[in-house]
DNA sequence: TGATTGCCTAGACGATGGTCTAATGGTGTT
DNA sequence: AACACCATTAGACCATCGTCTAGGCAATCA
């Protein structure tokens, strides 16, 4: 009996992964979550999950930044990325960061179904179109994310609104907290980081980012 | 008679470009330049050049920057791109922002001769493959860049170190000029940008940025 | 010639950013 | 229980940023 953890903001595509897995997997727990910090906290309640199906695009979870969180925090959870995404790139870099799938949103049940299938068996399941293509990537980017990953909780929620632009009395405001707390976080940040200043850290993350789609 | 630009800080493609004009048009009259700057100085002294052939990366000209700014100051030139980076989406914006044609660095000499004899004609060429994909770029992307055109020489040059993350005072130290000047061009750019500090500055220029090619 | 405009320059000053030091409270270890 | 460890919090202090004001200089125009 498999447990499922299905991490969607969008709810029309939820349902349509939960039926597919209720489906084939009628006694399977499906549990879901709308946010990254949801998500988090399921898997934690959760630990044993059989598979994630992460869409890439959630609040708290741009870019490849949830997965990388996901995978440093639950290294034995099998991930899937779910996107509207179907770029080759973004493809080969999620399953470079660690995701064991890769579901276009344009893909039919009998897909998903099989892609879940082929990871639940253990193995790894991109579209046809990228299987030939995927290759390591960059190690510079690979560093960037590890170092990202070490990243508290607390310390992530701060870099996401200094990526927006926020200043620090905003992003205080905005958490409850001092602005001397949010500059006590910030420079944490940068040291994990090896960046000296905010500007900074915007190029450098800008480097795990996706080229933008248009939603479906 | 004809007037090349060559715009491309590679010499051995500078030279492969020359060749295949020079065979096909003996009588051309042939200019090269190997950064941005040289490039606009040789075309305010050539404003009848017929084909400009610039290399999307070149120092002063990273992503579509050096395209916008060509196409702002010389609006009557066509300009083909020239590039190691065959994305679709990219060949796209480079057309979305008045390239009139778009060359891999993979392409024959026989494409290339193909690709200048069209645009000479009036045609717009792209390879092949990205032919029936062409559509209208993102609206933001477009006012965005109109912004940008509307740099002073110097306030862009402020703006690329900014964009690479170094403080007032190295920029000042960089260019030769106090770091109230610099603060001073900055001030001007947010104003023409519509925006409000250094952080966002990158943020939104990075929505003109490109995915990265490992180069050839 | 005088006036205007735009670009470049820079000083003064208040706002924001970033580091250092330090206290609190939770967790896990011995 | 005593301990170390770490995330979180925040104040003090200096550095950096950004705006406002203003002068110099070249090009354009009346």
């Amino acid at each position: 009996m498999y447990t499922f953890q299905v991490a969607d903001d969008h709810p029309l595509f939820r349902n349509a992964i939960m039926e597919v897995i209720k489906h084939h997997y009628p006694e399977a727990i499906v549990n879901t979550s709308h946010n990254l910090e949801g998500t988090i906290r399921d898997l934690e309640q959760n630990p044993d999950t059989d598979l994630l199906l992460l869409d890439i695009h959630m609040p708290g979870s741009q870019d490849l930044f949830g997965l990388i969180m996901v995978r440093q925090k639950f290294p034995t959870v099998p991930v899937t990325i779910i996107s509207a995404n179907d770029n080759h790139s973004t493809i080969n870099r999620a399953i470079g960061h660690g995701a064991c799938g890769y579901i276009p949103k344009s893909c039919s049940p009998q897909d998903i179904y099989q892609a879940v299938d082929a990871i639940l068996k253990g193995d790894r399941w991109v579209p046809k179109d990228s299987r030939n293509s995927l290759r390591p990537i960059d190690s510079e980017e690979k560093d960037l994310a590890a170092k990202v990953a070490t990243l508290t909780p607390q310390q992530y929620r701060v870099l996401c609104h200094l990526r927006e632009g926020w200043l620090n009395k905003q992003i205080g405001y905005e958490m409850g907290l001092t602005e001397a707390t949010i500059k006590a976080h910030i420079t944490a940040i940068f040291r994990k980081l090896g960046i000296t200043n905010r500007t900074q850290t915007v190029i450098s993350l800008n480097k795990l980012s996706l080229d933008d789609v248009i939603a479906n």
